[in-house]
DNA sequence: GTTATAATTTAGACTAACCTAAAAAATATT
DNA sequence: AATATTTTTTAGGTTAGTCTAAATTATAAC
C-alpha cells in the first residue's frame, strides 16, 4: 500500500501536528526524520500528488483526513507491539521503541486485529500514549493538570491556570510554552514535587507550579 | 546487518541447496525469488563479494559457512513467527506464510530470544518443518513422504513439503495437520495413488498428494 | 525599506534493486 | 563435430529515496 518510507513521513508529520499548532515546516521534518530538508522537499511532493497532505511551496504541510487515517493506522500498530514486546516479551518500557519502529510496518490487517485482541484491546501504550483505535481516531484526554500526570507520562503544554506575569516569565525561562512537549521524570509523594524534562533539560519544579500548568497527555 | 534483498536470496538459495543434490543455478533462484535471471546475477556478484557464498559464472552459488549462518537465521526467525501467529493469535497454518515472510526481516537479537522462549524454544514450525537452532543447526529427522510408506502401516503426520494455500487447506478438508494419524490401506501401483485412513474416514489420495506430505513412521 | 540571514527548493548525482535486449557461454541435437 | 537451443551474463536503463551545492524565497535586522 505505502512503502516504509512515506508511513514514516507521515507519521512524523502527525507527530509534528499535534504537538504544536503552528504548521508543520519542512525542518521540521528533517529535523524528526533525521534527513536533509532537500530530501523531505521531494517526499512532500509525493505525498501531495497521492493526496495524503496539501502543501504549498515555503509554506509547510497539512495531512488530509486520509493521511491522518494512515499515519494513526501506523501509529496504532506502533503502540500495540510496544505493549506486546512489554508485556508479553517483558522488554522494559525504554528498550522497545527501535523494534516497534519496524514491527509497525509489518502489512497485515488481520494480524492488527487479532494482536490487539490477544492483548486484550489496551488503551495505551508503555508510555501512556493513546493507541489509536481502528478507524484512527485518537481517544483525546481532556487536557489535565501538570500535577495530575503520572511518571514517565509526557505532555503538551496546552495552557495555564495562573496569569500572572511572574508565572509566565517564569515559564519563559524554563523555555515552556504552548505546545512544549514536558516529560514527568519524577514526582515527589510528600509534597507534590516533581522532576521534568523539557527539551534536553531536566529540572525540579513545585508542586504550585505543577498546578498551574495544562498539559494534554499523548 | 544485511539488506531484505539479501537476506531473501540467502534464504532461498539456502533452501535450493537443501532440496536438491545439484549445484544452484541462476534460473532455479530467479524461479523461486520471482525476479529475472540478470537481477539474480547481480545479486549473487555482491553476496560474493561479502564473502556470503562462492560465485563463478555459468556454474552457479555455494553458500559459505559465514551465508549459511545468516541464511538459517533467517529461517529460524521465520519459523518462529509462524509459532507465535498459530499458537497465540491463533491463525490457521495456511495463513501465516506471508505474514511470517514480513517479520523474518526485523533486527533485533533480543526479540528473537525473548520471543524463542516465549514460544517455550519450539523445535518445529507449525507446517513441521524444524526451527535452526541459535547457531544456525537445523535438527533434521527421519521423515519420510507419504508415498514411501507401504500399505498396512502408520504414519503421524509431521510436515508437509508443498506449502501452497491450496494444498494446506486440501489437507485442512481432509482433517489432516500435524500429528495427525495416516494408515496406508492400499496402494495403486500403477500410479502410485492410495486409499487411506485418518481417523474414521477412509479415502482416496492421489500420488501428487501422497508425495507433499511428511511421516513419521510408527 | 534595504540588506543580511535563514529556510526552502531546484538541479544534478548516487545507490540498491530491479528491468529489457543483446551477447556470450554451455548444453543438447543431429 | 557442427549447429541449434538454452542458460547465463553484460550493457544500459528505471525507480525510490537519498545526498550536495546552488538558487530562490521568506524572515529578521538595521
Amino acid at each position: 500500500m505505502f512503502t516504509r518510507a512515506e508511513e514514516n513521513y507521515l507519521k512524523t508529520i502527525f507527530h509534528l501536528e499535534n504537538q504544536s499548532t503552528i504548521g508543520v515546516t519542512t525542518n521540521a521534518i528533517a529535523d524528526s526524520i533525521e534527513t536533509k530538508p532537500s530530501s523531505v522537499t521531494d517526499m512532500v511532493k509525493k505525498l501531495a500528488e497521492k493526496k495524503l497532505l496539501t502543501y504549498k511551496p515555503y509554506k509547510g504541510v497539512k495531512l488530509t483526513l486520509e493521511g491522518k487515517k494512515v499515519a494513526a493506522d501506523v501509529i496504532r500498530k506502533h503502540r500495540l507491539w510496544e505493549v506486546f514486546l512489554v508485556e508479553k516479551l517483558n522488554f522494559h518500557w525504554d528498550e522497545v521503541h527501535e523494534i516497534a519502529e519496524q514491527l509497525e510496518h509489518i502489512q497485515s490487517e488481520e494480524l492488527i486485529i487479532r494482536l490487539d485482541q490477544f492483548l486484550g484491546s489496551p488503551d495505551f501504550d508503555p508510555h501512556g500514549d493513546p493507541i489509536p483505535d481502528k478507524n484512527g481516531v485518537l481517544k483525546r484526554t481532556e487536557k489535565k493538570l501538570l500535577s495530575e500526570i503520572e511518571k514517565n507520562q509526557n505532555g503538551i503544554c496546552v495552557g495555564v491556570k495562573e496569569t500572572t506575569p511572574e508565572f509566565l516569565q517564569y515559564l519563559n525561562k524554563k523555555k515552556i510554552s504552548i505546545g512544549t512537549k514536558i516529560k514527568v521524570l519524577g514526582k515527589e509523594f510528600f509534597d507534590g514535587s516533581m522532576i521534568i524534562q523539557v527539551g534536553n533539560d531536566q529540572f525540579f519544579i513545585s508542586h504550585i507550579i505543577a498546578e498551574n500548568l495544562y498539559v494534554q497527555t499523548i
